[in-house]
DNA sequence: GAGAGATATCTCGATGTCAAGACAGTACAC
DNA sequence: GTGTACTGTCTTGACATCGAGATATCTCTC
């Protein structure tokens, strides 16, 4: 029943059956990890980006741009629903992001609320090279596991998300 | 090789492999789901910790205190390395805590550059009930695997941590 | 036991985020 | 077509975080 800890969340697992003996804590042992895996992720990421001059918050909506192809043109609204973030917040990232010359914006001529967010040259540039980088280095943060694996945890992840994603 | 997409990191990674051929864009298969797992979860999580009137940095810093056991008493430096912020964020977390009588600031005595943060008999109160509540809220999110996934996906888990717990 | 460097905590200014709401424009039912 | 509800974007104010640096105390070496 009780393992030897051999990272930081079996320990904090172990310090939860001492002092409270009552509870199952077994969805720790996953929950917990993702969340601290996550938390190192965003980190690493953030290191990975700062080489290319790209905070994780302009990275995030460079990407989404660069995916849709071209034009790589999308609305605030879509870029919402892209990043989870609010409009509040899209509104200013899109403001910086076009002062740092990255992004323009203009007018949608189908509906006059409405407006038009696309990568400049520079723009597109910057997002090919962070992403090639980041994905080099993702791609060694895996090393330790093999194909079969890292399919495995991907369908497992995957059946995890499912409910989230309606 | 292109399969059905299932999930949102499905469709992802079809725009990626459609817009950068060239790429190999596999590690995103585990890393991008990580990620926005954990952000599904830090929102559940926020929703459970709101029953109980508590933010999810309130929670983090509780728990830390909880996990140590009688007299459930750690210096702010032990509260850094537990919740992985700085200190200047620790030292406003206290200082808030403090004001809504959940801990408890007193000088060390055996190191007057120092200070202990204990729990409160309500702060205690309330991390139990909430850390109960997350739980069980926690179990029913995993209720879709079984308990020999559960612990592969542990275990793969635990793999992809190793290099980050130095 | 004096000095140099390390450690523990706090202060302060800048930043990115959110939530709520304002406002202009659109869509749809009648 | 008119009114009502909805949508898309932006504004504002509050807030939690970080990073850099300030201060006090401790530790270790000589």
């Amino acid at each position: 029943m009780t393992e030897d800890p051999q990272d930081e969340v079996d320990r904090l697992i172990a310090a939860w059956r001492s002092e409270r003996p009552d509870l199952d804590v077994e969805p720790l042992q996953v929950l917990s990890r993702v969340s601290r895996l996550a938390k190192h992720l965003d980190r690493a990421r953030r290191a990975s980006f700062a080489e290319h001059n790209l905070e994780p918050w302009e990275f995030d909506v460079l990407t989404a741009l660069r995916r849709a192809g071209r034009p790589y043109e999308l609305s605030p609204g879509a870029l919402l629903k892209a990043t989870l973030v609010t409009s509040g917040t899209m509104t200013n990232r899109i403001d910086r992001l076009a002062q740092a010359g990255l992004v323009r914006r203009r007018p949608d001529p189908e509906d006059r609320r409405g407006v038009l967010v696309s990568l400049t040259d520079t723009g597109l540039a910057r997002v090919d090279a962070a992403f090639a980088d980041l994905l080099r280095r993702e791609h060694a943060l895996l090393a330790s596991l093999g194909p079969t694996d890292q399919r495995t945890l991907s369908s497992l992840l995957r059946t995890l998300l499912a409910p989230f994603d309606t």
